[in-house]
DNA sequence: TGATCTTACGTTTAGCGTAACAATA
DNA sequence: TATTGTTACGCTAAACGTAAGATCA
């Protein structure tokens, strides 16, 4: 029976081509080497070296041995790296959510609940979420209407309704309701990494503009000083003075006040 | 690092549920076992068991690492093999031949060459010995012609001449010399296991039958006994009364007169 | 002479089995 | 009570390294 190790050895004596080489790098000795390259060639079966008085080198078999001894080294290190991966995978719990919201609940919730295993979230297009839950790719997916299917379980989480954060003095600003209608033509401020809610602003309202930011601070800067739209929902929280010269008007679509539905495989993840 | 004398235990262990079997089977005894499992435990980096009070059992993790071993395990046994079949390769030299003759001499002087060497050959057809020796699959081929082409060497190795041979009462025993026309259209015994031969006979005497005999007494039994043709060669030898009431009469057509041709890939097998 | 591989030899370790123990069905 | 797995313990074998020998550049 082949010994990994003795082939890992053996890789080493054909890379390095002297058993002193080995003998340093693997911190062996040389006598060990011998008798160990020998091993090999008993669990081969076949003569592996071409014996020189003080010269000791690969015949062709040989050659085609390290070939196969290079093989197993590497599937015996994939083997341990994909178990541990699968070891891995089983104690961690996998969300994808269609927006960032409801994660700010449910990841603590998940975590003070599963104390035990990691908890790991993405942001996803729905149809991507809906697939990588059904294949069970991700545990628990977030999206923002109800499943249609029986092969998934659903349940109702949050409802997250969103605002149009209009400056005090802009005509809109009278208003107590609006719909993307009525504010479709004004420019707007908009966070990257919002989900759903970008794809959706931009379908309600197609002749405007979105100046999408990526960094918190100069997007608050940008609300304070500048007449553009921007958007807050009930989960959302701001520094303290950030809207403070703005009205808050809710969006009244439906499309605008979504109720967050989580879906599972296994009944196991509640 | 993996061992796979312990991966068989491990996979042993999967199989059969309980060490005490695997201790049976494996003429180990059982606390050996705890301890190699151990071993694999410590080699993968994670838990593999789930350890009752007398019951050892595979959690999820330790049935992948089920799976990986067995693929570790077969990928070790084919290894060996895969190296074995090499050197035995490089060890053996095949030949392919279109007629079984030249075999006959040239198997012995390969075997007295290369004493060190299995010799092994094979009867095949003509574009087959071609196509193998090109591939490498074969190291000498014998052709009953030169061959066209510059990628492979060739050199002739010996004639073989054909004759008919007649009983000594047929209307075409009073010839000296025959062609495949004059005896097309009668009937004749025919060895198999001829190579080339018997396609050509079947071409040039196309209306003739050919009774094909694999047995050689009863081959011998029907040239003593019947009034059909049949064939022999310089090279063939004869059971001295087999022939006795027969005239050989040579076949005078250039495809009844061949020279075998040895073709190679390496210069090395002259 | 320095580098290399092999052989010889003595030590140590770690691998194994027996025996004893604990727990279950 | 019979079966199973684990722990403890002692022994043996084999694995290792040091030292010495042989060969070559």
């Amino acid at each position: 029976m082949l010994d990994l190790y003795e082939l890992k050895q053996f890789v080493c004596f054909a890379e390095n081509k002297t058993l002193s080489k080995v003998s340093e790098i693997m911190h062996i000795s040389q006598p060990t080497l011998t008798r160990n390259m020998k091993h090999v060639e008993d669990a081969f079966g076949v003569s592996l070296f071409i014996h020189g008085k003080n010269k000791l080198e690969l015949n062709e078999t040989g050659l085609k041995a390290v070939e196969y001894a290079r093989a197993l080294l590497a599937d015996e290190k994939n083997a341990i790296a994909m178990v541990q991966a699968y070891d891995r995978s089983l104690r961690t719990i996998t969300v994808e959510s269609c927006a960032p919201a409801p994660l700010w609940t449910l990841l603590p919730d998940l975590s003070s609940k599963y104390p035990e295993n990691t908890i790991s979230s993405k942001m996803c297009s729905i149809p991507e979420i809906i697939n990588d839950v059904k294949n069970e790719i991700c545990d628990i997916g977030i999206i923002p209407y109800a499943y249609c299917g029986d092969d998934l379980y659903d349940s109702i989480y949050a409802t997250e309704n969103l605002s149009v954060c209009i400056p005090s003095n802009h005509a809109l600003a009278s208003h107590e309701h609006l719909t993307f209608k009525d504010i479709n033509g004004f420019n707007c401020l908009l966070k990257d990494e919002i989900g759903f809610w970008s794809e959706l602003c931009k379908q309600k309202m197609p002749t405007s503009k979105f100046l999408v930011q990526t960094n918190d601070f100069d997007m608050e800067e940008l609300i304070k000083s500048s007449t553009l739209l921007c958007f807050t929902t009930n989960f959302a929280s701001h520094p303290d003075n950030a809207l403070s010269n703005r009205k808050i008007i809710p969006i009244t679509d439906d499309e605008a006040n979504v109720t967050y539905h989580l879906i599972y495989k296994n009944s196991t993840k509640p």
